[in-house]
DNA sequence: GGTAAGTGTTTGACATATCAAACAAATCGC
DNA sequence: GCGATTTGTTTGATATGTCAAACACTTACC
């Protein structure tokens, strides 16, 4: 396959890993379980769309439905979350603290890209942030 | 707009960025000029795909067509081809000679990122780059 | 307990991106 | 110059992601 092609074999989509984040972070309050209409709010799309989404979720066994109507990251949705936001984190911390990059430039930037890069070179990244880190001491 | 979504409301997607590339590349032995059928060739797509997808790529005024229905680039287009070019550069330079990730692997993640990353956070990475190179001699 | 409000789903539409297959037009080869 | 091939476009299909609007079902409130 073509290198361009890689773009088309990420695990989530931008969209799909925004809904997984979102139903994280709703869930906090309720003990993981999350509700249609504030998943739909905090991304600020339609119930519909969100609706039509967590269709493929469930599927896909990322998100798990309870008998009150409302939804929760399985233990594999759970760990792509984690995934990711471990990766933003890294990326966010590199373009401000070493780049100098304004935190709202910076919080776009890793939000775009948090999904796409490779486990290997966000771990590279991660290390040489250590060391980076370590020096600044 | 949530910061989620400027995801969406990048200048170009992934597939534009590699037409306009494909375009930029075969070009070169022909005065700009390429054909549908390369352009497929190149990315691996068919050539119906390239022929609807130009299609609004002309009437975005990226991609001009001539007599011989061949298409080229316009100064736009061409603008944008350098850009993300350039961006993909720094990035993939600061991946291998940075971090030590191999060429292979910086390639990949270079490409899914190119075409998302801002002006001003290569900028500040290209800076960067610059006085990372002085150091090194 | 009945009306009003809120919630989740479905439908029909659109945009992007892809395919395979049919088609028409251009070009090649002899 | 004519048949065969190549080329570019179109069509019908699929997949994702979005909307608005209609719908059905719950929940809330008095």
């Amino acid at each position: 396959m073509q290198t361009w092609k890689q773009f088309e074999a990420n695990q989530l989509t931008h969209s799909a890993a925004h809904h997984l984040r979102a139903i994280h972070e709703l869930g906090v309050k309720y003990g993981g379980w999350a509700r249609v209409t504030d998943i739909a709010h905090d991304l600020g799309i339609t119930r519909g769309t969100v609706s039509i989404n967590l269709r493929v979720l469930k599927k896909r066994g990322l998100v798990v439905t309870g008998a009150t109507r409302m939804v929760k990251l399985s233990p594999q949705g759970r760990a792509l979350v984690r995934d990711i936001h471990a990766k933003k984190a890294v990326v966010k911390s590199f373009l401000t603290k070493v780049l100098g990059v304004a935190e709202r430039y910076a919080e776009v930037d890793s939000c775009k890209i948090e999904h796409l890069l490779s486990q290997r070179t966000v771990l590279q990244l991660a290390r040489w942030m250590e060391q980076f880190q370590q020096k600044q001491r």
